[in-house]
Formats: C-alpha cells, sequence, structure tokens
RNA sequence: GGUCGGGUGGCCGAGUGGCUAGGCAGAGGUCUGCAAAACCUCGUACAGCGGUUCAAAUCCGCUUCCGACCUCCA
C-alpha cells in the first residue's frame, strides 16, 4: 500500500508528496468567512472540505494547528464601505454587534454541518497590533510606501525584487506594468494599479478604526490573514487554504505581504476548493440563482422540490472533489440522499452480522483490499467520491451477506470486523458523516417489533388483508416494512 | 480583452494514453402470497473538428460552450 500522501499544489500546479516542516505536525490556514451576512452554502462547501482535510490528517496521526480566521474588519465595499460599517448601519447595531451576531449563526451552521472547531479561530480585530507591526516591517524593507496616512504596497518593486508577484494566480507582472501606462494618472495615491492598501486612514464617519503610527484608520483585508497565519503558525507552515476565488488578489497579496515582512513565502501548499454551483451556474443573489442553507433544509426555495438534511448535503458533497466545481441540483440531491441512506442502511446490516468463520477467506481478501484501496485514493489528493465508491462497493457486499445471497460463513468474523472498523473510520472520523436515522429512542423501537409481530402473525394465518394495510398505512407515515431472509425490519423512508 | 480551470452516458460525478468508477434513474431477472427491500444481469458516454500514436475520452491544435479571477465574493 503505498502511504505517502500527495497534495495538489496550487502554486506549483501539481500534485506534491506531502512533507511537513516538523516531522509529525503540520499547521494549516484556512480563510474563514466574513460575518457581515449569513454564511453562504458555498462558503459551507470549502469549510466541509477543509473539516474532511483536517479530519484525514488526523486520522494520519498528525498533530495539527488548524487556524481559520473571521474576518470583521477590513473588507472593502465598491463604495469604500466596510463590510462590517455597512451591515452595522443598515441593522442599526454595534458593528461588533453584527459580527458577533453572523460569527454565532456561521458557527451554528459549521455545527449543523458536523464541521470538527479549528484549533485557533482569531478574529482580525483582535490582531491589530500584529497587523500594525506587520505594516512597519514591511515598510522597513522597503516595500511600503505612505500617501496621506494610508500605507501601499508596492507591488511594483516587490514584482522586480523577487519575482515572485502573480506566481500563485499566474498574473504577469509585465502586462500589470502594461497596464499602469493608462491607468496611472488616475491613481489616487498609488503608485501602479496593481499595488494595495495594507493600512488605510479612515473617514471620520468610519465606525472602526485604531490609532497607528500613520493615521486613525483600520488594516487592508489581505493584512489579518498574513499577521494571524504568522503569529499562530509562523513565519513558514504547511498549508494554506480557501476558496479558488480569493487565489487573487487576496493569497497572491499574502504571499506578497509575508514576503515583504519576513523573507520567506508563508506556506509550502496552498490548496484551494472549487465553486458551488446551483443549477449549473454560479450563485447569485441578484438574479435569483441562490439558495441558503436554512432555505435547502426547510426545502422552501423554488430550486428544490423537498428538504435535504445537512448530512444529505455533507454526503452530496463528498461526491464530488473538492478542486472540482460541484452543480447542485434537485436531482442530484435526490440521488445523494438516496445514496446516503442505502450507505447508512448497510452500516446497520453490518452491525448485526457476526459469522462462525474463523480462518481467513477470499471474500477477506477481496474486502480488505477494497478497504486498502480507499484510503489510497484518500492518499491521492483527498479523492473522496473514488473512496466512496470503494465503500459501495462493500455495501453490496454487505447487503448480500446480509440477505443471504452470498452465506455468511464466506467472510471470517474478524473480516466483518475489520470491514466495521473500516467504515467507522471513513464514513464517520474522516467524511465527518453521522447517522441521521439513529434519533430514535424510547417507545418507537417497542411499538414496531409489536406492529411487526401482529403483522407476521396474519402473515401466517395468509390474512393479506390485514397484513397489507398494516405495511401501507406504515408506508404512508413514511415508514418502510423490509421482508427478509432473517425476518423484518423496518425504517424510515 | 487577459489569467486559470472545465465540458464524461437520462441526471450527478470519478478517471486521464490500452484495464468495471460509484450514486440516482431505466430495462430484464432471482426472491416474495403480492409488493417493497436486497441481490444478479443489461444498456446508452467521453462537446465538435483536425492531428500525434499500433492504440485517445485521456496528449497536441483549432472551434464552441460553461465557470472562476482580473472589481467585493468560498
Amino acid at each position: 500500500m503505498n502511504t505517502d500522501l500527495y497534495i495538489y499544489n496550487s502554486l506549483s500546479r501539481q500534485k506534491e508528496k506531502f512533507t511537513p516542516l516538523h516531522e509529525g505536525f503540520i499547521g494549516m490556514y484556512v480563510c474563514g468567512p466574513t460575518v457581515y451576512n449569513d454564511v453562504h452554502l458555498g462558503n459551507c462547501r470549502t469549510f466541509m472540505s477543509f473539516d474532511m482535510i483536517y479530519r484525514y490528517l488526523r486520522y494520519l496521526g498528525y498533530k495539527i494547528r488548524y487556524v481559520r480566521n473571521i474576518t470583521d474588519v477590513g473588507h472593502l465595499l465598491d463604495d469604500g464601505e466596510d463590510r462590517m460599517s455597512k451591515g452595522a448601519r443598515i441593522d442599526n447595531l454595534e458593528p461588533m454587534e453584527v459580527a458577533q451576531k453572523y460569527t454565532n449563526g456561521f458557527h451554528h451552521m459549521m455545527k449543523v454541518f458536523n464541521t470538527l472547531p479549528p484549533s485557533i479561530e482569531p478574529r482580525a480585530t483582535g490582531h491589530i497590533l500584529e497587523q500594525i507591526e506587520m505594516v512597519q516591517d514591511i515598510i522597513d524593507h522597503g516595500y511600503g510606501y505612505v500617501r496621506n496616512g494610508s500605507v501601499y504596497f508596492d507591488t511594483l518593486k516587490f514584482a522586480q525584487k523577487t519575482g515572485e508577484y502573480g506566481k500563485l494566480s499566474g498574473r504577469v507582472i509585465e502586462e500589470l506594468i502594461a497596464e499602469s501606462r493608462d491607468n496611472l494618472k488616475n491613481q489616487d495615491e498609488k503608485n501602479h494599479p496593481s499595488d494595495f492598501a495594507i493600512w488605510m486612514k479612515a473617514s471620520d464617519e468610519h465606525l472602526m478604526k485604531w490609532n497607528s503610527p500613520w493615521s486613525v484608520g483600520f488594516p487592508g483585508w489581505h493584512l489579518e490573514c498574513s499577521a494571524m497565519s504568522t503569529k499562530y503558525l509562523g513565519r513558514e507552515f504547511d498549508i494554506h487554504g480557501g476558496g479558488n476565488d480569493l487565489k487573487f488578489p487576496h493569497h497572491e497579496n499574502e504571499i506578497a505581504q509575508n514576503m515583504g515582512a519576513c523573507g520567506c513565502q508563508p506556506a509550502r501548499y496552498w490548496m484551494h476548493t472549487n465553486m458551488l454551483l446551483l443549477n449549473g451556474k454560479k450563485m447569485s443573489k441578484s438574479d435569483g440563482n441562490t439558495i441558503s442553507p436554512e432555505e435547502l433544509f426547510t426545502g422552501n426555495s423554488v430550486h428544490v422540490t423537498k428538504g435535504y438534511s445537512p448530512m444529505v448535503v455533507r454526503f452530496f458533497m463528498l461526491q464530488s472533489h473538492y478542486r472540482s466545481p460541484n452543480d447542485l441540483t434537485d436531482e442530484a440531491l435526490q440521488a445523494a440522499e438516496k445514496g446516503y441512506k442505502r450507505l447508512f442502511e448497510a452500516i446497520k446490516n453490518l452491525g448485526s452480522l457476526t459469522s462462525p468463520t474463523t480462518a481467513p477467506t477470499p471474500l477477506d481478501s477481496r474486502c480488505d483490499e477494497v478497504i486498502v484501496t480507499a484510503f489510497e485514493d484518500m492518499n491521492d489528493d483527498f479523492n473522496t467520491p473514488k473512496a466512496l465508491s470503494r465503500l459501495f462497493e462493500l455495501v453490496t457486499i454487505i447487503n448480500s451477506l446480509k440477505e443471504g445471497q452470498v452465506p455468511v460463513s464466506d467472510i471470517s468474523q474478524e473480516g466483518l470486523e475489520r470491514i466495521k472498523s473500516a467504515f467507522r473510520t471513513i464514513i464517520f472520523d474522516i467524511f465527518g458523516l453521522l447517522d441521521e436515522a439513529d434519533t430514535d429512542s424510547g417507545p418507537v423501537d417497542g411499538l414496531m417489533n409489536l406492529i411487526i409481530d401482529l403483522r407476521h402473525q396474519a402473515r401466517n394465518n395468509k390474512d393479506w388483508s390485514t397484513s397489507d394495510k398494516i405495511r401501507d398505512s406504515l408506508n404512508e407515515l413514511n415508514i418502510q416494512i423490509k421482508d427478509g431472509k432473517e425476518g423484518t425490519s423496518w425504517g424510515y423512508k
């Protein structure tokens, strides 16, 4: 078995063997949400992807410091207004009240999707000092200049000296230079159009502002990630992640800031998740092509015919690779829902299986091979759809054993235990799925056993009208009766 | 316009020079009192046009369509 992990590195545009900076330890930084609005479903995909990655790295035995920030300042709109301030103005709230409200909502949604909390979740407003220090470092190294109280990053100088600007996003600095010839005159304070603010002087009516050596103002958006990743993970760390729409300018500028301040490329592996589409198009509020997590759960949207549970959504996302675009459609969700239920039904069946066989069997080796392959798929840049397909190969075997199409003695008890263990590890620990049907407690099981028993008696008496009435009435209640070789079981449809 | 990534069967979605992806839907069958469930079998596929090759969905070129970024965005 190939136990090396390969990760697609956006910087090199190829899969690379993963080697951490410090053996056994991983530092991972993921760009978190801007908390000025309810969390976007596409955002959820990104964080679920990195949750799966975090979980898999943990499974591999690494000790991980997973840092995911909360952006609560510095994110400018077209008109120059800060997102937080705008949210505050609209809702008539303190900026921090807005941040708290949507942070709470974000945390709730992350919990609903069963993502693990990061090790550290720093806020931009809690790290103003670190950001000011970084601006100073950048100025000291000659890559920042001050204009009217604002500080800009000198991309041209940085590009010429290091040759690094544009590497991640594929931008060519010569083109940026060429562009500048036309635009230079219109540039207010900047030397070059691609220069970006690392500190901005605040206007009087600006709500969120701090003292600095240059002005009363606020940090540029790209700066927080540079400052906080450096603070918690060091100048160099292993993995930096985010949505691929952040590649430029955000991540490109982050690299420039880190290099400008400390002289080194911050992350060894840059990982980018792809977009979530809705009906083949990008989600967009303005043209109505959008759906919120809540609407998806309740079915209260023109885009879906019914609600889909958080775990079905998570399963749906696992069915595509994190680097591929994923098209959310009602039909695809229905398919995912059935697949999810089939998988968890098999897990239930697996739990009830025991075998009298003690010696290894051919079926044992076949299953072992499938399991090994599933982990190899995960080692190949976290290929969850492929690993999932292996699991479904086992689902068929499990069901055959359960229903007697294949004698249970064909597999050994130890072989069964290995499948159980692999399922636990992959489905629950790595994929982060939960059994949503597993909420029954109290009298329901007892009642169902009683009903099934009565139906069994009716069937023995060939009283088909009674037995069918029980079956059909339960069916109307969304309870499905399953007559198997080993007796009758039931489940929610 | 520039940069990057895509177009795979009815739907979603892996694969990336010769070898079954998988899920859902469909057809036939086994089982069943009848069904359902489960299992078995089956089908149609690689956007189009050229080229390279013994061999291409996979590599190259062109065309076309879609998405992301270039301006706030996961």
